[in-house]
DNA sequence: TCAAAATATGAATATATGTTCATATGTTGA
DNA sequence: TCAACATATGAACATATATTCATATTTTGA
């Protein structure tokens, strides 16, 4: 388990630069689990008509009609969007009659748009 | 330019359901580049391997052949994915000698990975 | 109960993204 | 100056993702 600074890897063409500091950054590594619920969870900020709906919700409730007008997206589109949301549990709905009513169901994300903006701004 | 709630249109099949709530919206939308620059910042997030060269920078510096090692990829697609993080100015690096170190170029990294732990966690 | 509206969804297609392979570039020590 | 190492990068390929199209589902009002 523990290598030494003598021992060949593979991938690199020789030595391990570093073997310490991997040691220690290997004890305080997530865990594959997380590395890729985070992954799932920021890929889907990661699409410009996502971002929009969800800034949107953060203002006011919407339903999918609404929702295609303000995006400028067909009916089918949106959904499928919408249903990206619901998945990762970013937002919920309550149906009214014929409509679906979308809000947000996660109050960190004012908090993401707050640090994306800042990077943004900054850079 | 102002629709009243009599005007048809074309994204939905009748008429839109909340002019009121799509006014008030479209007013305090973010403009196209901003919710693209979101995106594509989020986007760089949004991949396992990224995460983790970010996740193993927060704790230290490191060089191109301690990542390979540390992600156990191949050394070209950590390069990729380094050029990635650098052009979102996410990270950054210096040469000594055939070494070359990559360290965090943003304090709000942090900041992110918190926000998306919190989420993961608590749902 | 039936037609029309609002929404959801599967399949197909187009596009974007990640990895690999081969090779180029930059650096060092002999 | 040259060989070997560390890193970068273009092209090709495989996979993932977004959008569209057609259609299904749910609800309401007549």
């Amino acid at each position: 388990m523990a290598l030494n600074s003598e021992e060949k890897l593979d991938v690199c063409m020789d030595f391990v630069v570093h073997r310490e500091i991997l040691d220690s950054i290997n004890e305080n590594a997530l865990s594959d689990d997380v590395v890729n619920e985070l992954a799932e969870f920021f890929k889907v900020f990661g699409d410009a008509a996502r971002l929009r709906i969800l800034h949107a919700l953060s203002m006011a409730e919407m339903c999918v009609c609404d929702l295609c007008e303000f995006l400028g997206m067909n009916q089918s589109a949106v959904s499928h969007q919408l249903k990206v949301l619901r998945q990762s549990r970013l937002i919920k709905y309550r149906r009214e009659g014929r409509n679906v009513y979308y809000s947000l169901d996660d109050e960190h994300i004012q908090q993401i748009f707050e640090v994306g903006l800042k990077h943004i701004m900054e850079k």
